[in-house]
DNA sequence: GACTATAGTGAACTATCATTCCGCTTGTCA
DNA sequence: TGACAAGCGGAATGATAGTTCACTATAGTC
């Protein structure tokens, strides 16, 4: 929970706020899109701005997808603690909702699948604090749908980014016959214990 | 199930068998090693050989690329049809058997996962025939085991290949706490009718 | 309005790889 | 054992894409 940014140090200038928001909404929008190869001259010419620009907001391109990805977590962390929150269903179902909510939003995120595929260590280092929070609620929504015995006793905390990778793929591989919604239905089925009534 | 290949085309010099051997040998070999990116160069000089005679076997990478894909695909069928074999075990566990199998068959072959996740049509036309015999062989085996009661009945053999290539991206991930064979474990209880009884 | 630190620009540079090309080598066969 | 088609080698080429840098523009401040 440090915080790395010295409090001494100048806001930036206006058009540089601007311009870096502007990268940021650009990478995510290209990223987001079709095309597979999404390159830092395609992003500075999105978001109206020279490449040179774009190198010094981040200082490669890693950079700038580790900020996509952090955001993404940051969205995800948002999704558990609303799963958290969650009085009215059981745990279960509070945890299968955040596991849709989080899997619906990594489905238009090139950056975050790839990342989640890629093992990308440098990538995720960018956004190891919200990765380490994303770990501390996992636990929690895991520990609470155990504690109601309404989990399988093998499935862990750490299986969540693992099936999150594996639905990434299906997602990614962009086969209009292969349904990553019934890819997630599958697991989520296989997450229940052993006999559980149909649903 | 079209030969392309024409009869009258003479059979290759003995020395250009050998190398082709050597340069798939290679191939398979480097990209069942740690590194990622396998170049055409590091193939060549695997298979002790320079990097015009990969391309006098192999137009371009994809080409080889598919070759690989296209073996793995005989094996994968192998163990479909030795599923398809058995008479002793339900058909539930067949097919379990034989997911089981390809997984650990593709666990070792970073070039077919790659294509699974990639979408990589190029690299899969390599393999057509062989891969629309593995959908002829998982169909009978899935259609088997609905017969028998024992699958979900929203599960289809086009989902196989789907859950494979997300169990791929699991492997290539290649994080120390990811163990895909508890994501296929996951999976495997997933597509069990509900309310299936401990196993 | 002038000053200057901060920011922006994009052509040029660089690294990485797939792929080609052509002179040389070697199986094969009469 | 010659002839020569088939095959080989690997430096050179080309394409792609990330990154730099010398220069110009401008927001913030007095």
């Amino acid at each position: 929970m440090t915080v790395t940014s010295i409090d001494t140090e100048r806001p930036l200038r206006a058009d540089a706020r601007r311009n870096r928001a502007r990268i940021i909404d650009a990478a995510r929008e290209l990223f987001a899109g079709e095309q597979p190869n999404v390159q830092m001259d395609d992003i500075a010419r999105h978001a109206r701005v020279g490449v040179g620009t774009v190198y010094r907001h981040f200082p490669d391109k890693e950079a700038l997808m580790g900020e996509l990805v952090r955001q993404r977590f940051e969205l995800f962390n948002e999704n558990l603690r609303h799963a958290l929150a969650d009085e009215h269903h059981g745990a279960f179902a509070a945890l299968v909702g955040a596991l849709r909510a989080n899997v619906a939003s990594v489905a238009e995120d090139a950056a975050t699948r790839f990342a989640f595929m890629s093992g990308g260590e440098r990538v995720f280092a960018h956004a190891a604090s919200e990765m380490e929070q994303f770990m501390l609620l996992a636990n929690e929504l895991v520990g609470r749908a155990h504690r109601a015995g309404q989990l399988r006793n093998d499935f862990q905390a750490s299986d969540i980014p693992m099936v999150m990778c594996g639905i990434c793929a299906t997602i990614g591989a962009n086969k209009p016959d292969w349904d990553w919604q019934h890819h997630l239905d599958l697991i989520l089925h296989g997450i229940q214990p052993p006999g559980s009534p149909p649903d």
